[in-house]
DNA sequence: GTCCGTGCAAATAGTTTGCAGGACC
DNA sequence: GGTCCTGCAAACTATTTGCACGGAC
């Protein structure tokens, strides 16, 4: 779980740069995203937005997790599956990818220094300058049952 | 460029497996699709193959290309534009991934052994068995101009 | 008071599907 | 002749935007 403070903390610097303000739904929003590890979509991300205040709309929700994004609050992720899912920034800032189980659907995260460090190799060998990358990897993690 | 006759027969054989019927439009679709490296979108793909036989329509080329997919003749490829793009199955089926420029939008592909490897063990690590995967990098290729 | 943010509803974009007529075997 | 295929148009899904009102500073 993402720490809510740094996370806030990170936001708040991001609005006042830009003027931009604070407000109940923000900070709502912040709380129920922080406090997961999972990768949430929109609905399901509005659905425990509302648990705790209700008449939220979509369109906030929506327009909230771009400014996250912008902010470096959250990570935009697609895994094919026509959802577009949010998951916080680690406090440290550390990157990494992904294994998405086919069969039941969870998401499990992974870092490797040698994938990585391939990777730069990779784009170096052809001149070309890394802007970021995803890597995923879709596996059977549960042995056939649910 | 994929060779046309090898996807043809892929094509044929799948066509005849499933009681399929062999068409003008599928023939013309594969002719087209088959004679690029590119990766294409369905509008790109569309404008391309009704040059050579207009009237062609949109839901057309979208099946076919399903149908493709599931013939082992094109990939389908999300690289988060908001476009499913296709590409030709290479004639010996190699794996490859892709590096894409986020300036001029071209797309290079890559395969390397040493990455293809070390996902094998991250995957067995953990007691998983990997079902498909895609890495993309994003990179600048041209040095910044077009 | 001003500008930004919200919530609603409508617009958009890409994809998918139902259906009537036409093509293939 | 029966079945599959095509092209059109409409439906769908997720996302994005316009606008009038409300809230933050």
């Amino acid at each position: 779980m993402a720490d809510f403070d740094t996370l806030k903390e990170r936001l708040e610097q991001h609005l006042a740069r830009h003027g931009l303000k604070h407000t109940r739904q923000r900070e709502a929003i912040l709380r129920v995203f922080a406090g997961t590890r999972e990768h949430l979509s929109l609905d399901e991300l509005l659905r425990r937005v509302q648990r705790e205040m209700p008449g939220v709309g979509y369109a906030t929700v929506y327009r909230t997790m771009k400014l996250f994004t912008a902010a470096g609050v959250a990570h935009e992720r697609r895994f094919g599956d026509g959802q577009t899912r949010y998951e916080p920034v680690a406090v440290d800032d550390e990157h990494h990818d992904h294994l998405i189980c086919v069969r039941c659907g969870r998401i499990y995260e992974f870092d490797d220094a040698l994938i990585e460090r391939r990777q730069v190799e990779i784009a170096r060998e052809r001149g070309m300058r890394i802007v970021s990358h995803r890597h995923d990897i879709w596996v059977i993690c549960c042995g056939g049952e649910e």
